[in-house]
DNA sequence: ATAAAAATTTTCGGATACGAAAATATTTCC
DNA sequence: GGAAATATTTTCGTATCCGAAAATTTTTAT
């Protein structure tokens, strides 16, 4: 099993959250208060049905209640419908081995997270340890060449117009071939952790 | 509520389509086989201990059990870790208004799709009717310009390295600007509703 | 077609979830 | 601080879930 239930917890944490009281959640679900006590004080185990109403009542999935699954902010919507992101848009970091620009930032709510990059580095040993991250991620060369440096692979070359999709789980590096700085796309998949309330949960990324 | 629960139905045909008796579910997941026959056949309302031993029994998650949440193959892990797209590889795709080419597409169980096009169509009435699906997309300019139409803002155009991202559902046309035929990579997160067997849904993209 | 085996449903007693109302605890307001 | 109001827990009777074993149905084998 995943978790030890402390479905108990849960519930009170998430519906002090929303600062309901019992009845208030009562007459949104439909359990009786009663229940709900007992519930999440762990004195009973409830039926499924209990459960469905509660999620329902708390606008919840029955696996974010569970605590399965993680819960983001709304329906999971983009916050606006669209954005183009422009040339210099955007913020930029520098960091050792990338130039990072993150694009359409200002459109938050998205499933995919794309980044614009320059590849600074241009050996393994340059690199450092290789990165590792939640999700998967497509890399996509925009100008130059680049090695693609894994954990479990033999290095790849990529060249202009090439892409490559993987675990960002699996340890990767990507480096320019030669002197000259490489420019790629790559877009993320990275697991957000937005707290129910809008804010960020403790133990978030 | 979202679904009228025909969680016996939908259990039913989970076990099934794993070739499972009763009672190989039954010692999967210790709920007992009449139990199990008895919410098969909505004889009775499972408490959530009897349907979270049967989620797990059957490798899913809560969500997926109850059919609030898709179901994909595995722990939704890419096939391979990684997999670059050569040049020409992938099947090319020919319409009216796009020359598109899936990339990895021998990579299955990707949280997103990567599509390689060629934009054809340079005018709007040209295109015909806006398209609409399912998720999010984000779309760079490889080479060219083109302009994006959408159902609810005014045209934008993008050129070469400029990008956008934008909710799926929302009606949208990707057309050239000039002669020229534009080179887009496009990236989709689409619900890709692969059964549990492996095979295709009927409804499927 | 018939018997044996396997799978599913039903039965039934014990265990437990459930809700209304009572009892207790906490907060609010003077 | 004390009374009233609000919130939570406990009590207790009823309804229902649950599992072992019996009864039935379906499948397999000859």
């Amino acid at each position: 099993m995943t978790t030890a239930h402390a479905l108990g917890a849960r519930l009170r944490h998430l519906r002090k959250s929303r600062k309901l009281t019992l009845s208030a959640l009562a007459s949104l679900s439909g359990v009786a208060v009663s229940t709900i006590s007992k519930i999440e004080n762990g004195a009973l185990s409830p039926t499924l049905d209990k459960v469905l109403r509660l999620a329902d009542g708390l606008d919840l999935s029955i696996g974010q209640l569970i605590g399965e699954e993680q819960i983001y902010d709304h329906k999971s919507q983009p916050n606006s419908r669209l954005l183009p992101a422009r040339a210099d848009d955007g913020i930029v970091i520098d960091t050792q081995n990338y130039e990072y620009r993150y694009l359409c930032a200002e459109l938050t709510n998205k499933r995919m997270v794309p980044i614009h990059a320059r590849i600074k580095a241009s050996g393994l040993q340059e690199f450092g340890p290789l990165e590792r991250h939640g999700g998967e991620e497509f890399l996509i060369v925009l100008d130059g060449e680049i090695e693609v440096h894994t954990e479990f692979y033999a290095p790849i070359r990529l060249s202009r117009g090439e892409s490559i999709y993987l675990d960002s789980t699996m340890g990767h590096a990507y480096v320019s071939v030669g002197n000259q700085e490489a420019e790629v796309c790559c877009i993320c998949t990275e697991p957000l952790r937005v707290a129910v309330d809008g804010q960020r949960d403790h133990d978030s990324i």
